[in-house]
Formats: structure tokens, sequence, C-alpha cells
RNA sequence: UCCUCGGUAGCUCAAUUGGCAGAGCAAGCGGCUGUUAACCGCUGGGUUGCAGGUUCAAGUCCUGCCCGGGGAGCCA
């Protein structure tokens, strides 16, 4: 007797074997029950008889409640009518812990219900397909950039002194001092691809946002990569590949799970390939006012301003040249154009709005301690990023890509709230 | 911080002009030999977010407060 997952299942039919799981749902009738295992990889259909029971045990298996946790055994089967496929004809079966008025049925619930239970949600179909693919794309992630030369290398997320302004930023108690969580580890990043070159970090990251809205969360994570001597053109060229490959990577492990259990269009996907188009800031501009939006030159475009740019395009696109007013302080001007940085953001299809935030940084000394003065930053913590233009500096550029806001594109989440398994948000930090 | 929508049974929601607070699901009991969020019958289940006001009568109208959803700003 053998104990095999239920996506593995395949492979056992016509022989006995014993899975435990937990009951996803039961029904049936005087003579026949059917209950739905699950078990982490999978669910089957397991058929109860009363002829093959007895009348005790078929009982008991009547009586067994949606969530407890049990123990089956019997013969595996291929069988059209149930879902997926296959069923288990049970011989035996044991509960293991009983689960009395589990409270998420099998109904539809709101939000305000599931997120503070969002440690029971996990268990539920849509919650574990999404988080599913999310596991896929940090491993496609990491996959596609090591294979790229870049070498994993973390920023911290303590930081010390207010880096951007405090008002973003989560302030914690460090022995006596206050210390700050990362809001990006960006400048960090610098310095290590002084060190190796190419590198990227991966990790969370914090803001004190007092934004309720389905594209925030307090905490995210996202992949930031950065290269020596590298300029726009190689960041904007990166961010396309690295979305090419996460997104044939989701759609060759999960098609499945996208077009049944999430009810996502893949062909939305398969049109995601390099290049993607790119738009120029004074082209974006053009086209928000020809269709009929009014938009003033030197702003950040709003989420509506997005969308509709977006909208005009099937895959995702950059929009590049940022007005230098509209961007960190530490992107690299146009030498063409000194009124645009060399910087770059990736929209995602269907309005789905701001995924990559990127481009090339300052290598001038000058310029970056003019930018410096000019945002009314402090210059004491800054004195170990100026000498990265102190001592050989370089070309450098790179991005960095929300994993939330990138999984809510893919498995077509209204909310990033989803693509997390434990949420952080400004009125939400349980469980 | 601002704008906007909402809070009624365990859940999702209804309740006409201010006139007996309801349905589906869940729960409990019963029925059914292949169910697909199974189905059929019966039963139990309410401080209508909180406080006050108007009225013969308030879920409904008025005032204040609390909580939440969505959006703006900001950004990934």
């Amino acid at each position: 007797m053998t104990q095999p997952s239920i996506a593995g299942i395949g492979a056992h039919v016509d022989r006995e074997v014993t899975l435990r799981g937990w009951v996803y749902n039961s029904r049936g009738s005087r003579q026949v029950r059917f209950l739905i295992l699950r078990d982490g990889t999978g669910m089957i259909q397991c058929v109860g008889g009363l002829a093959d029971l007895g009348e005790e045990r078929f009982a008991a298996l009547a009586a067994l409640t949606q969530e407890s946790s049990v123990s089956v055994s019997g013969r595996v089967r291929t069988e059209a009518r149930a879902p997926g496929g296959y069923e288990l004809i049970l011989s035996d079966f044991a509960l293991l812990g009983a689960s009395e008025d589990y409270p998420i049925t099998p109904k539809e619930h709101g939000i305000e219900f599931l997120l503070p239970r969002r440690h029971l949600w996990l268990r539920s179909r849509k919650q574990h397909a999404v988080l599913t693919v999310r596991a896929t794309v940090i491993a496609a992630i990491h996959e596609f950039l090591q294979r790229e030369g870049f070498l994993h290398v973390d920023a911290p997320i303590f930081t010390p002194s207010a880096v951007e302004g405090t008002t973003t930023l989560f302030e914690v108690e460090y022995f006596g001092d206050k210390a700050y969580l990362s809001q990006s580890g960006q400048l960090y990043n610098e310095a290590a691809a002084a060190a190796f070159g190419k590198v990227y970090c991966f990790g969370p990251s914090f803001r004190a946002e007092k934004s309720k809205t389905r594209r925030h969360l307090t905490e995210f994570w996202q992949v930031e990569p950065e290269m020596a001597f590298a300029d726009l053109e190689d960041t904007i060229v990166l961010a396309e590949n690295l979305l090419e490959f996460v997104a044939a990577r989701v759609l060759e492990r999960h098609r499945g799970l996208l077009a049944g259990v999430l009810e996502r269009d893949v062909a939305k996907l398969e049109a995601v390939t390099a290049p993607f188009p790119r738009v120029h800031y004074d082209e974006a501009v053009a086209r928000l006012r020809e269709a009929g939006r009014d938009f003033a030159w030197g702003g950040d475009l709003g989420a509506e301003d997005e969308a509709v740019l977006s909208e005009q395009f099937d895959r995702p696109l950059h929009l590049h040249h940022f007005p230098v007013e509209a961007k960190a302080f530490y992107m690299a001007p146009d030498p063409q154009d000194p009124r645009c940085s060399l910087s770059v953001d990736v929209l995602a299809p269907e309005g789905r709005g701001e995924i990559v935030g990127g481009g090339q940084r300052t290598d001038d000394l000058a310029f970056l301690e003019a930018q410096l003065e000019k945002h009314g930053l402090p210059r004491e913590p800054y004195e170990w990023y100026l000498d990265l233009r102190r001592y050989g500096t370089f070309p450098h550029s790179g991005f960095g890509l929300g994993i939330e806001r990138t999984v809510a594109w893919l498995t077509g989440r209204r909310h990033i709230r989803e693509c997390i398994p434990f949420p952080r948000l400004m009125r939400s930090i349980s469980p």
C-alpha cells in the first residue's frame, strides 16, 4: 500500500492506495456518498457505497464534516463522471481531526468576511491556484536572472535615517536609535553592482502610505536587478525578456489552473512576447490628449491615464523618458534632452497599471550632489552612495518588478491582496 | 487626508410611499443508488453597526459617532 499525492494519482490506477487530506465537500444519498478530498496537491472524489462499507461505517462517512482531516484507503480508477477524471473507491477511512462549523462554506463570501479568515481562506481553490502561480513566478524570476549571469545579492530590510522623507516609511526602534523598514533595495543594489557586475535583490518592501486601493499593500515583494555598464536600452530589453520568460513559464506549468480555476483568458498571456511596444513620454502625452484626456506635460500618469494607454496595446508596454521632475533623484538625465530622464515604466495590459519602474542611474557625482540639494535631502546618510561615484563611477541601470502586481495581472485577480499569502494592508495586519 | 458606496440571520442579499423583518445557502432532522457549489421536505435561527431624535408607527426619515468596501493622491 502506497501513499501518493493526489496530483500524481494517475500513476496508481487500479491500485490500492491510502491518502491523507481534508474533506473539501461531501454529498450523497442513502446508498452512496461522494467525498471530495484535497491534500494540497489536488482534489479527488472518493466514493463510498453502503454495500461496501456496512451500515456503521457508511453512517460515519456521512457524518464527516467540511475540512475534517481524514485518512482514506481504496482502489483508484478512471471515471469520466468524476472531477479530475479519477476517483477512489473507498474500502476504509479514518477521521484524524474533526472540523466543526467550518466558517468558509462553498458559497459566496465578501472580503470583509474572508480577510480575517485568511489562514483558512488559503485552502480555497482559487486562493490555492493564485499562490501556486506566485511560487512559479518567483522561481522563474530566479531561474531567468541567474541564467543571464545575475548574482543574487540581497539588500537590508533595516535602513538608517530617512532616505526620501519619513512620511511613507515605517519607523522602528533600533537600540535607542531610529531605523526604518526598507522601501527599496535600489541604492544598495548599486553598491553590489560595482562589486559583482550583474546583481539582483529579492525581498519585501514597506510603504507606510495610507492608500487603500486594489493595487497597494503596506508590505509587498519585489525583484530588483541592477547591471553595471548598462544603459536604459539594456534595462528595457532585460525587463521584456524577463516578463516574456515568466509568462511563458506560468502558461507552461499552469495552463489548466489559469483557464479552469482562475477563468483567465490565456490568449492574453500568449501574446506576451518580446519586444514590447515602446512609448516615449512625449508620445504618451499626445496619445492621452488624442483620447480626450486633459494631461499636462511634466507630471506622472494617474491610474486612469495608465489604463487608457495600456488598453491601446495587446501586451505590456514600455513607457520611457519621463520628465526628470517626475522621477527619483538618482535617475540619469537624457544628454539629448535634459528635461527627460533615462527612465522606464512597464505598464501591464488590460489596464492593470505599473508593474516595473526603473532606468539608468546617474553616474555623475556633481549632478547627484545637486539633485540631493534640490530634493532637500540630507547629505550625511548619502555619503556612502556618493562614494560609488567617487571610486570608479560607472554607467548602470536596473529596475524593480512588483511581484504581487505581476501575479495579479497573470492570474487575472482584481485585487493584489489575493496575490500574497498574508496581505498587510492599512487596515488589516491579522492573521 | 479627500471623494464615494455600504453595515439587516453563521454567509450572500431582499424588504414598495414610514405600516406584521424575508429568501437562498449554511446548521439540525427526514428522504433519495452516480452526485458535480447535488436535489426534495420540515425545523431552529434577528439588539436591522452604535447613540440620540422625529412619528400613532422607523431597517426605512434627521443628527452625531464607529467599522468596512472602492477610488484619488503616492507608488511596485
